[in-house]
DNA sequence: CTGCAAGTTGAAGCGAGGTTCAACTCAAGG
DNA sequence: CCTTGAGTTGAACCTCGCTTCAACTTGCAG
C-alpha cells in the first residue's frame, strides 16, 4: 500500500468529500490514474493538490481561478517544494490583500461605531473596492476577492 | 424631494441593484411604503439598513443572518445612531475573528512556503476550523464565518 | 466462490444570492 | 392628452460549489 490512493482514502485523509473530490476532477482541478476496473487511484502528490486547492477557497479564490494557478504547475513531473512554493506566494499576497481590505473595514467601522453614521458616501467605509457598477448575471461573490 | 426615495434613487445612492433591493424586500431586510399607484417610497433610513447589510455581507454574515440582526432594531421609531453602533459593534467582534483567522492562515501558509508541505495534518494550516466533517446538502460557504 | 463494502456514472437537486423577462401601470414634462 | 422613462409583478433562469440518487461494477477477506 504505497503510493496510490482510493478516493476514500484521499477523501479521508484531505478532509474533502468524495463527491468533491469528483467535482474537482471534473473541472480539471486534480488528476487521477484508473485500475483496469475504472476505480480512481491517486498519486499521493494530489493530497498536495487538495491541500492548496482548500487553502486558496480560504482566501477566496475561486475554483475557476484556483484551476488557472494549478495549471502552472509543471504536467510532466510531480511539483517540487519549489514549486508549491511559488504558487503559496502568490496566494500570500492574495491573503494579505484580502486581510489589508477586512481591517480597513474594521477600521472604518469603528470610525463609524461613534458616529452611528454609515452614511454610505461621507463614510469611506461603503463599498471599499469602489465596486459600484453591475457585473453581469448570476450569484455574486459575497466576500471581496 | 424630501424624504422619500424612489426605487432608482435607492440603488443609485447605495449602489445596489434594483433587482437586489426588491430581492432585500422580499427577504424582509428593507421596507418600503407604497405611493397610491402602488410605487415603492423608500424612507431616507432604508440607506443605513442598505449599507449594513452590504458591510455585514463583507464580514461574511449571511443575508439571513443580517435579516435577524436587522430584526433587533426598533420597529417603531427611525433607529438612532445608538441602535445602529449597537449592531456594528456586534459586527465588529465577528470581523476581528475573520482577521484573526485569515492572520492565522497567513502565517500557517509563511511556514510551509519555507517546506513548500502543505501536507494536510502535519501542517497547522489544513482546515483552521476543524471542520472536517459533512455538514447536509446544498451549498457551503466557502469562506470561514 | 461468495458476500459485502467501496467504487463507478450521469442526471437531478439544493441553497445562496441574485438577474432577466414579459406584460403591464405610473408619473410627469411638453 | 400623449409620450416616455421609471416602476410593478411573478416566474423562470443563472452561477457556484457541491450532494444525492439509482443502477451498476470492482476489490478483497473469508
Amino acid at each position: 500500500m504505497h503510493e496510490a490512493l482510493t478516493i476514500g482514502q484521499l477523501a479521508a485523509r484531505s478532509g474533502v468529500a468524495q463527491s468533491a473530490l469528483r467535482y474537482y476532477e471534473r473541472l480539471g482541478l486534480i488528476r487521477a490514474e484508473r485500475t483496469s476496473g475504472n476505480q480512481r487511484r491517486y498519486h499521493r502528490s494530489e493530497l498536495r493538490r487538495v491541500a492548496f486547492i482548500r487553502i486558496a477557497q480560504q482566501v477566496g479564490v475561486s475554483l475557476e481561478e484556483i484551476g488557472d494557478a494549478l495549471a502552472a504547475l509543471p504536467a510532466s513531473r510531480t511539483p517540487t517544494a519549489e514549486d508549491w512554493a511559488r504558487l503559496s506566494t502568490a496566494w500570500r499576497e492574495r491573503l494579505d490583500e484580502r486581510i489589508r481590505l477586512m481591517e480597513r473595514l474594521r477600521d472604518d467601522l469603528d470610525g463609524c461605531i461613534g458616529c452611528g453614521c454609515l452614511s454610505l458616501r461621507r463614510c469611506t467605509l461603503y463599498n471599499p473596492g469602489d465596486e459600484l457598477a453591475v457585473e453581469g448575471p448570476g450569484a455574486r461573490l459575497t466576500l471581496p476577492r
